[in-house]
DNA sequence: GTCTATACAGTGATAGAC
DNA sequence: GTCTATCACTGTATAGAC
């Protein structure tokens, strides 16, 4: 598979036309056709573009994956404390749910994963390891400074608290009362510090 | 729609083949003839005993939530406590799980919801609403009876619980390493008690 | 890079016989 | 309740011209 920093900008309006479209409806839930009309070409220029339907959706979540680490550089780079790097981490999913309830691409795809190209697989595991890793050290640090409760183990809180922003997204959208990816991270919080 | 109660013996084979393709592949992801190979009888036969897919899917979730809120009624029956049941609580879905990493048939659902029949998408979010109704009941409960801390509020912590063990199936089964449902209940009740 | 045309398998769904 | 046969349509994908 091409790495998604080395095609073309024509390409790159394919990239995210089906972006928002897996966010939306998932991997098996949106076509070609979808992608075509969304860009205004035809069909077969997406085969131009991306052979398979596999090649796009892990180009998709392989340039999402790039850009949240982009994302956590950028937290590192803004905040000190382990409490407000979460805040910060949150708000990455609170934003993307913001544009009209969006998933997250790697949850989305986490859903469906027994019916994904294998490609599309791998990205997304990378996508989970990467984030877990990150959360466990910043919390690990938390803990170590004395800002976080030294219990539960960082990675265990690592664990459950990109679980609990991932099915807040489902949930909220699902259930239209409940808070969305926000809320659960502030109630998650509070347990964290108190 | 027919209420799951008054449908035939070979129709509920055909309930129990699409239940298990929607845990595993989700709704956009398994066809007439997937359910028919199960069954063992052919494609038109599975229309005879449900006109739409669409009420398939929902008949599926209707009987899903039925039998979670036996479930429910059961763990009221045999804990007293508001950690024991929250436990009990968390065991419905790491059973689940344990059956070839099967996810929640309305989390699977949730995350496809903007590309559901309305009438499943109905039973959907019913599921999600019965399910934080009793999680806020128990954890009400608990705080009023002092066993769990009194904050956060229970209604907030029952979405975030809900959202973490939907979570935790997906991002356990994408990622392998993660320790699925069992686990993330596990940190996050440890949280609430300590 | 985009197009028209097309191949070909699969999809949800229906008609009508047994 | 199940079947064969068939429908109209959409799905991913390819060939080859511009």
């Amino acid at each position: 598979m091409k790495h998604f920093s080395e095609i073309s900008e024509s390409a790159l309006r394919v990239v995210d036309a089906a972006e928002g479209l897996i966010q939306q409806r998932g991997y098996n839930g949106f076509s070609y056709d979808d992608v075509a009309k969304l860009v205004g070409i035809k069909k077969p220029s997406i085969h131009h573009h991306f052979a398979t339907k596999g090649d796009l959706a892990a180009t998709v979540a392989q340039r999402y994956t790039h850009r949240f680490r982009e994302q956590l550089l950028r937290i590192e780079g803004h905040h000190a404390k382990a409490a407000d790097r979460l805040a910060a981490y949150a708000a990455l999913f609170e934003n993307t749910y913001a544009i009209d309830q969006r998933l997250c691409v790697c949850g989305m795809l986490g859903a469906e994963v027994n019916s994904l190209p294998a490609g599309v697989t791998h990205e997304v595991s990378r996508f989970f390891e990467v984030n877990t890793d990150w959360l466990a050290t910043v919390i690990a640090d938390g803990q170590r400074a004395q800002q976080l409760r030294p219990l539960p183990e960082a990675r265990a809180l690592a664990e459950t608290f990109l679980a609990a922003l991932e099915g807040a997204m489902i949930v909220s959208r699902s259930s239209g009362s409940a808070r969305g990816p926000a809320g659960v991270a502030h109630t998650f919080l509070l347990s964290l510090l108190a």
